[in-house]
DNA sequence: CATCAGGGCCCTG
DNA sequence: CAGGGCCCTGAT
């Protein structure tokens, strides 16, 4: 495996919109533990790749709710030129959606009684993601039809043999290898880290990426539907794994048509404290309900449920997460 | 020990 | 468009 040891080179500013929260916004306790990321309260340790080059960033929560502003230090091996800095800059903006303007949003957290002290604990949370598009995508595929600890195994014996370890800042993360790393790869040699069928997926994956078929930058700009039938081109990506995609990695509030089996359960518990309500039923009650910004405001509602879990023991909630 | 379903997806009929 | 098969793992 590679190592990479980075030395700090630069540091900026960024001024989020308001309201903003740091660490609802960093953390997700819903999501799986990786070692692409580390957070503690007000800091959070990422790696990012711009062309070729990875960086080291230590991203940190200078500001409050109403009027934030979050500092971030760039770790690297070299000297940074100014463009790949305003290339970084304007990354994270996108990643963790800093620009987003959520007006709308709270006028319609404040009409709903049952919840709003949920949107009012998590005020300023957005839907994020730390990583490339890529990246993203071998999540989503390790995490297919596998119960976490199993995800788990799989995207660590995936980094360790293909990522790339940063150590900056006291620090040590992994950061996700490129497409065309994957070439000389054979599907036999993927298959031997256990990670079964995925491991077609992800050779096929990473070709369709070194031929140019998928460009992040040019989805960005596309209308949801027409991202989301980009993406279930690609060979491994049904519809959990693009919705995944689209509210985290393109910011769509307002997609939510999927709901897999074992969400259905959660949202079950959560919005009507029953064992099981026709998903049907509950997608047209959210849609209703929250609109424009239904992924949103179920992303309040589930991730509240995970944070509360760090401290107390929900029963319900055991049953149905199966480490 | 064997069997089975799981935080989906592809392929077939 | 419904249903079988897929990799592996832990639960039963």
């Amino acid at each position: 495996m590679k190592s990479l040891k980075l030395v700090k080179q630069e540091e900026f500013f960024i001024k989020p919109t308001s309201p903003f929260n740091f660490d609802a916004t960093f953390h997700k306790p819903a999501h799986f533990p990786s070692a692409l990321e580390i957070w503690k309260s007000g800091k959070f340790w990422q790696g990012i790749r711009i062309g070729e080059k990875l960086f080291g960033l230590k991203i940190e929560d200078k500001g409050d709710i109403d009027r934030p502003l979050i500092k971030i230090n760039v770790y690297c091996n070299q000297k940074i030129n100014k463009n790949t800095l305003v290339l970084i800059q304007k990354e994270i903006i996108w990643r963790y959606d800093l620009n987003f303007q959520s007006k709308e949003f709270d006028e319609l957290c404040k009409k709903d009684k049952r919840f709003f002290p949920v949107f009012q604990k998590w005020r300023g949370m957005r839907n994020s993601c730390a990583y490339e598009l890529y990246g993203l995508l071998v999540v989503g595929i390790v995490l297919q039809n596998a119960t976490v600890r199993r995800t788990v195994q799989m995207m660590d014996a995936l980094l360790k043999n293909y990522g790339v370890e940063l150590v900056f800042d006291r620090q040590v993360i992994y950061w996700c290898w490129q497409p065309k790393d994957m070439e000389q790869v054979s599907e036999e040699e993927l298959r031997a880290l256990k990670i079964g069928y995925r491991a077609k997926f992800i050779k096929k994956l990473s070709q369709d990426f070194v031929e140019g078929k998928v460009d992040e930058f040019v989805l960005r700009k596309m209308p949801k539907e027409d991202i989301k039938k980009e993406l279930t081109k690609l060979y491994g990506v049904g519809p959990e794994t693009a919705r995944i995609l689209i509210a985290e990695a393109f910011h769509k509030y307002d997609e939510f048509d999927h709901i897999a089996p074992w969400q259905q359960k959660i949202y079950s518990m959560l919005f009507y404290n029953e064992p099981l309500v026709d998903a049907k039923i509950i997608k047209e009650d959210i849609i209703k309900r929250y609109g424009k910004y239904s992924m949103l405001a179920v992303s309040y509602i589930w991730e509240d449920i995970f944070w509360r879990r760090k401290n107390e023991h929900i029963e319900w909630l055991e049953k149905e997460i199966r480490l």
